[in-house]
DNA sequence: TCGGTTATGCTCAGGATAAGTATAAGCTAG
DNA sequence: CTAGCTTATACTTATCCTGAGCATAACCGA
C-alpha cells in the first residue's frame, strides 16, 4: 500500500476522484425537529468539495453562514461515504461524499434561499416514539419484519434475522435504543421494505412508510440523527438549537423531540440544574398556559471551565 | 451549492482530487499497546484509495487481511482529513487522507512485510499514566505550556490559554481526562511545542519529548487513540485483541494499557462478570507467579444477544 | 514454614437514578 | 369568585451503581 501510493503519486492521478459535501443542518423548531432540504425535500444540501478553505470544517462553516446568515453553532463530521451501488447510480461510482451534522435555529435562515426545512421524522416515522408506538407502523412492520427473517435459506439464517431485527427494532419485549437509527435504516435497505432498495435492485418486498431521499441521502441523515442522539447524552449540544432564553419544559421538549420519546420531567430538571448548565434570566415566559416558568439562559462557561456531561436522558418507562 | 455541484459534474472534473487510505492498525502485547508503522516506524500505513471493492471497509479489511495473514477483527472509520497546511507538503493540497481503526494481533502478522509494530507511547509519552505522571515531563510540559500561556497577548487571551492548558492536562488539580488524546495533541501544536509544528512553520517553542511522524499522522493516530479509549467504556472491542483465552489480569492489563491509566482490580472483576461478557474455558493459567488463574473467553453471543454496553473503567484514584 | 504474589469472594458507604407525592401559581368557564 | 384545568417546582423514597477496602485462597521459592 504505501509502495503502490509512492508510484501512483510519481506517475500522477491515477486515482483521481471527485468528492462532494453533503450537510445534515438540523433545527428544532416548535419541539419538532428539522432538516434543511433542497430539490423539493428529496435531498440534503451538498455541492462539490472546495479546497479553498484550510479546513473541511470552516468551508462548511462558511457557506452555511453564507445561505443562512446565521452563524453555525455547531459542526461535526459524520462519515465519509463511498459505496458503490448505494448512490442510486452505479454508473457514475467514483465519487465520495463527506458529510457533516451542523445545528443551527430555523428562524434564522436568509432571504432567497431555495431550501426549506422538513420534519426529520417525515423521512423516518418509526424514530418517533413519543406518542407511543406509531399505530400505522406497530404491526405492519414486526410482521414485515418477521417475513423477511423466515425468507431466509437455513433455521439458523433466519433466527440470525429475527434476532436482529428484535433488536435493533425493541421487539419480543425488548428494549427500544433510540440510538440505532443507522442499523435500523440499513436492516430495512436489506429487508428492501424501502424504495432505495427497490431502486438499487434489492428485491423488494411491500414497502413501508417513510419518505426516500436521492443517492443514499438518507442513509446519511439516519447517521446523523444517531449521532446527534448520542451526543446530547454526553454533551450539552441541544442549546445550540435553543434560543436564547428557554423554559425548562422548552429545552425537555427539544431533547425529546430529538431523542425520539420522553422523558421523567422531575428527573431532567435535576440533571440540568445540578450541572449548572443554564441560569435563570429572571424573566418569566409570557402567554403559557398554566403556571408561568421562569426563564433561562445557557451558561456558555461551562463549556471552558470543565470537560463536561451533558444530558443523560432520564428517561420515563410509561 | 446544489446547483453548483450539477454544474462542475456536467463540465467534467472540475474539482477532481486525490484520495489516500490512512490506517491505525492496533495491537496489544505484553500490556503494551502497539501500532504497525511503515518508514522507519516515522510513518502509518497508508496507499491511494481504490474503488475496487464495494466500500471503503472492505477495502482496507481485505489489504490488511492480505498483509496480515489475519482477519481483521474490528474496523471503523475515524475521520477524513483535509487541512491544508498540515501535511508537510503545502505544494499537493488537492489531497484528502480517509482514516480507518482497525483491531487486530500482532503474533499473527505475516512474513515478509515491511511493516513494524511500534509502542503507541513512544509517539505519546505524555498519554502514558500507568506507573503516575512521567516524571520527565511532569515539570517540563507544565512550565512550557505555562509560559506559551503567558505569552499571549492580553491577560483574558493569558487565562483563557491556561485554562484550556489545565482542562486538557488535568493541571490546577483538575482531573486527567485520558479521552482528550487529540486536545492535547492539537494543543501542543499550537503551542509550538511538537516537532511536526516547527516543521509546519508555526513560532516553535524547545520541543518536548515524543516521536514525530510525517504529514499529520500523528494527528490521526491520536484520533484513533481517542477513539479507542473512548469507545472501550461502551462497546466490548477489547476482546478482539486479546487472544482466543486469557486471563482477567491480561484483560486489565490490555485495558488500562489502552486506557493509560490503570483500574480498580475486583470492580473490574464485576463489571466483567456482571456483563457476562466472558465465560471459564476451565482450563488454569501455567507458569505465572502467585495463585493460578482460571482461563476465559470471550462470550461471542452477547454480541447477537443485545446491544451492549462495555467496560467502563472502574478507575482507581490511587 | 514464612513471605511474596496473584486470585477471588464479600462488605459497606455514598451517590446517582427512577418514580412518585405534594404544593404553588397561573388561566378560564361557569 | 371559585372549581377545575394546566404547568412549575420542591421533596421524598426505594433501589441500583460505584468506589474502596478487607479477608481469604492458592501458588511459588527461599
Amino acid at each position: 500500500m504505501a509502495g503502490a501510493s509512492k508510484k501512483n503519486r510519481a506517475t500522477g492521478s491515477a486515482n483521481a476522484i471527485t468528492a462532494d459535501l453533503v450537510a445534515v443542518l438540523v433545527a428544532v423548531t416548535d419541539g419538532e425537529p428539522k432538516i434543511m432540504t433542497i430539490a423539493n425535500d428529496g435531498a440534503l444540501p451538498s455541492g462539490p468539495f472546495e479546497f479553498a478553505h484550510r479546513s473541511l470544517q470552516t468551508g462548511l462553516r462558511s457557506w452555511v453562514e453564507a445561505q443562512t446568515g446565521h452563524p453555525l453553532g455547531y459542526v461535526e463530521q459524520l462519515y465519509t461515504f463511498a459505496d458503490r451501488g448505494r448512490a442510486g447510480d452505479a454508473t457514475s461510482p467514483h465519487s465520495i461524499s463527506i458529510s457533516y451534522l451542523g445545528l443551527t435555529r430555523e428562524d434564522k435562515v436568509g432571504q432567497g434561499f431555495e431550501a426549506h426545512w422538513s420534519g426529520w421524522y417525515e423521512y423516518f416515522p418509526w424514530e418517533d416514539r413519543r406518542a407511543g408506538v406509531p399505530a400505522s407502523l406497530a404491526k405492519t412492520l414486526a410482521s414485515r419484519l418477521r417475513a423477511w427473517a423466515k425468507s431466509a435459506e437455513t433455521t439458523s439464517l433466519q433466527r440470525e434475522r429475527w434476532q436482529r431485527a428484535a433488536i435493533t427494532f425493541g421487539l419480543d419485549d425488548r428494549e427500544w435504543n433510540e440510538e440505532l437509527v443507522l442499523q435500523r435504516y440499513e436492516l430495512l435497505y436489506e429487508a428492501g421494505l424501502i424504495p432505495e432498495a427497490v431502486r438499487d435492485g434489492i428485491s423488494a418486498a411491500a414497502v413501508i412508510p417513510g419518505r426516500p431521499m436521492t443517492g443514499d441521502h438518507r442513509r446519511i441523515l439516519a447517521t446523523g440523527i444517531a449521532r446527534l442522539r448520542a451526543k446530547i447524552k454526553y454533551r450539552p449540544v441541544v442549546f445550540e438549537l435553543m434560543p436564547a432564553e428557554f423554559t425548562l419544559l422548552q429545552l425537555q421538549r427539544s431533547v425529546e423531540a430529538l431523542a425520539g420519546r420522553l422523558v421523567h420531567k422531575q428527573n431532567f430538571r435535576r440533571l440540568i440544574e445540578q450541572q449548572q448548565l443554564v441560569e435563570e434570566t429572571g424573566a418569566i415566559a409570557a402567554d403559557t398556559v398554566g403556571r408561568p416558568a421562569k426563564l433561562f439562559r445557557f451558561r456558555h462557561g461551562v463549556l471552558a471551565e470543565r470537560a463536561i456531561a451533558g444530558t443523560k436522558l432520564p428517561l420515563s418507562r410509561t
